[in-house]
DNA sequence: AACTTTTACAACCGCATCATT
DNA sequence: AAATGATGCGGTTGTAAAAGT
């Protein structure tokens, strides 16, 4: 034989949402006799209710220790950081958050930073961008309409350019081309068999060992060997796959609107303007929901950001290629 | 003002594992 | 060792409040 039951079912025990009065009877029973032995503790308490759902009541609202309250920036970036290792263990991740319970991280992940995640196309469960939400055959059709690349995707052929290291590295090699020369840049790369076209096209993985960033305009190597640009090197963490950026107008880089998974080291950029200086430590998460400011010479309030401002962070990531960045070193 | 939709979060349910007999 | 219940955990639901129409 086993124990003696917990709390029978249908035994006319009490549901629904506890009564200041039976929070009361449950916090001074566990405050003399300490929080344990579950199963005696309605009978004890005086509480109609099973020792399971005292339990709860206790680990996940009483409990003294449990900050309430909106998710701070950093509790955010640890959460979506734990989930990208540990999944969905939420016992496992409040543990590595003092003051937050299971069931509050749990919550939160679903009703805030899962829906941006997938707003932002990056897959909750894997982290990584979502094929169905990239939408390549728009990538594709807005960047081969680009004579140059056409070009290149007839020589090298469409599959390859699926690659989005390649993808990201002919972007950036035309870019600094000006558009100008599409056959030397393809001279380029069939000369240099570039590395990352040999990368299998199944962006679903990401099979690239990304080492910490050092410094955005070295492009190229000693060796010779040209180097992704580390501005779209978004740190390649936990299988994260990097997306590539678009290059609006004006020889500016725009990101891709989209999450930004994670930073190895300071990079800092400046906007347009010149006017603000700003890290991916500072944007890789949800700037709403952080009580630290940016640093001031943000325009940014993260305080009073609403999710469309927080979304349009992506709009200010446009980058200015520097004047004295001469291109025929590369070429 | 009334109604509908969305959001936030507490609570419940069921399963897996652990503990006890 | 087997049986049984307790416990812990993750998924889901219910509901009140807020926001939108």
């Amino acid at each position: 034989m086993g124990r003696a039951p917990c709390c029978d079912k249908n035994n006319g025990l009490k549901k629904g949402p506890w009564t200041p009065e039976e929070d009361m009877k449950l916090i001074n029973y566990i405050q003399t006799h300490g929080a344990g032995d579950w199963r005696n503790v309605p009978k004890n308490a005086g509480l109609q209710r099973c020792g399971k759902r005292c339990r709860l009541r206790w680990t996940n609202y009483l409990r003294s220790d449990i900050k309430r309250g909106r998710f701070s920036f950093e509790e955010e970036e640890t959460i979506i950081q734990l989930h990208s290792v540990l999944g969905n263990k939420w016992s496992a991740i409040a543990a590595r958050l003092p003051g937050r319970t299971d069931n509050e991280i749990k919550n939160y992940w679903n009703a805030h930073i899962r829906k941006r995640l997938l707003r932002n196309g990056i897959d909750p469960v894997t982290h990584s961008p979502r094929l169905d939400f990239l939408d390549l055959s728009s990538i594709l059709s807005s960047t081969l309409c680009n004579q140059a690349l056409f070009s290149l995707s007839s020589l090298l052929g469409t599959q390859a350019l699926l690659n989005p290291n390649l993808l990201r590295l002919v972007n950036t090699l035309l870019a600094i081309n000006k558009l100008e020369n599409p056959e030397t840049l393809l001279q380029y790369l069939q000369k240099h068999q570039c590395q990352a076209a040999q990368t299998p096209p199944d962006i679903s993985t990401c099979t690239t060992s990304t080492p910490p960033s050092t410094n955005q305009t070295q492009l190229l190597q000693p060796n010779g060997e040209v180097l992704l640009p580390e501005i779209g090197n978004f740190g390649c963490q936990n299988s994260q796959q990097n997306l590539p950026l678009n290059f609006g107008d004006n020889n500016t880089f725009v990101s891709q609107p989209s999450y930004v998974p994670h930073v190895a080291d300071n990079s800092n950029f400046q906007s347009l303007d010149g006017s603000q200086n700003f890290s991916f430590d500072s944007v890789m998460s949800d700037p709403m929901s952080s009580p630290t400011p940016l640093n001031s010479s943000s325009l940014i309030n993260r305080s009073s950001s609403t999710e469309d401002d927080k979304e349009s962070y992506s709009s200010m990531l446009k980058f200015e290629i520097p004047e004295n960045l001469d291109i025929s070193d590369f070429m």
